[in-house]
DNA sequence: AGTTTTATGTAACAAAAGTTACTGAGTTTG
DNA sequence: CAAACTCAGTAACTTTTGTTACATAAAACT
């Protein structure tokens, strides 16, 4: 259904308008930009690929994410939406090694590409845009932080919670439409792991699960009423 | 034996010759910022209070951590040490809100206390200090996603054994002067587990445990060999 | 020197998380 | 429609981590 290629598309003037930018900048980037369009599940970034461009989505999104080959096992770290930019891109461009980290679109999305030098120059150039080099940094320091926490100081019943609570939100719907696989892959856990809790939340009436709604959709977990209570199991 | 007092003191003008900016700025810098010394375990900066000033460590070294009120529990973020700032009080200054951390000296230390209102200024007036600030984004975020990373695909033994590879690198000394206590602190975990894994690495031939060896010096964990085994430990 | 405090050693236990293995439901595909 | 595949349910088990409780060792303090 979704081919692996990005589909090169002509750039589209009004998409750039809605970023909190300089005209003047508005205008350089569009020609010095790129605008592609990749489809869903497309990696973008390869464990510690050297970067040329660093991506900034205009539509769509992006999941970023660690994985430790030793146990085939990978730890989401943040979504790219629209107006944002990857860090790990940002931290390769200012001259660190970059980590190893992986980048796959989460939807179709429309990518503005941004050569590395420019972002550098623009710095000194746009006060517009060092606030957004900035704001990036400390929105996901900030994020990361988060994350830190609650691996550290929460039981995965609570992180699990917490990622639905996050994605009704992110997503402004109740119903999620995720495999067990695939969330437990999001929190650095195991499938069964996952399964065995949310069979518990449904029947403590915190959820609903379904099997394959729609005809073309994933399965769905139906949020019934996602209360905070302190621990649901045994 | 230490007070829990700062020293004020007066200002050394050949303190801020080894940072590596412009002079112009180390000059108003010597005008606009205060430097006083803190002794031994000295709070810095209390959850989430608000910053007036960001420091910036001129000798010594300060500990900055996360703690969880529910669990009595506390986990290391990162040092901070010569000629390096804290992040989270550049993030506070930049106008995140900041999340709660602790932040200690971790040994009689002096400080440069920079107002918020000059960080921002002279990011756009200094080219150096530009290059501070993305640096130390650059190496929090770096470090931060490091022990994210540990945290959650390795298991405690191995984060102790870099624990200790990391402490005797920093402190150019194989010989670790801590409790078992604060370590189980700086790693999340509890003392009990920390005696029992390095008992185990003793028991491997791989450290050796002394308690209090000079008069006034805390225990001493002597590294004999830390190698990279897998596990070593039953 | 004797008392108090702090730090470690250890065993027994409990809880949390991960693993294996197998089942069957539901989908997709030839 | 039957075979193949994907996904979820579940039990039994292991491993890892954390907890409680108590003993002992060393240091700090009268």
């Amino acid at each position: 259904m979704n081919t692996d290629k990005e589909i090169e598309c002509v750039k589209n003037e009004t998409e750039l308008q809605s970023l909190p930018l300089e005209e003047e900048l508005k205008t350089e980037m569009e020609s010095q930009c790129m605008v592609l369009t990749y489809n869903k599940d497309k990696t973008i970034v390869e464990a510690g690929s050297f970067m040329q461009v660093i991506p900034l989505v205009l539509k769509g999104s992006i999941r970023v994410f660690r994985r430790d080959c030793d146990m085939d096992r990978e730890i989401l770290l943040y979504y790219i939406d629209p107006g944002q930019t990857c860090i790990m891109s940002l931290v390769a461009c200012f001259g660190y090694s970059i980590s190893k980290v992986y980048a796959v679109t989460e939807k179709k999305s429309r990518l503005l590409l941004i050569p590395t030098t420019r972002v550098r120059e623009w710095q000194k150039k746009y006060n517009s845009w060092n606030s957004f080099v900035i704001n990036t940094f400390l929105k996901r320091y900030t994020e990361l932080l988060r994350a830190f926490d609650e691996l550290s100081f929460k039981n995965i019943d609570v992180r699990i919670q917490r990622y639905l609570e996050d994605y009704s939100e992110r997503n402004v719907t109740k119903s999620i439409k995720r495999t067990h696989h695939e969330i437990a892959n999001e929190l650095g856990t195991s499938r069964v792991v996952v399964s065995r809790i949310l069979k518990n939340m449904e029947n403590a009436g915190i959820v609903e699960l379904r099997r394959g709604f729609d005809q073309i959709e994933k399965i769905t977990i139906w949020l019934i009423g996602l209360r905070t209570t302190k621990h649901f199991l045994l």
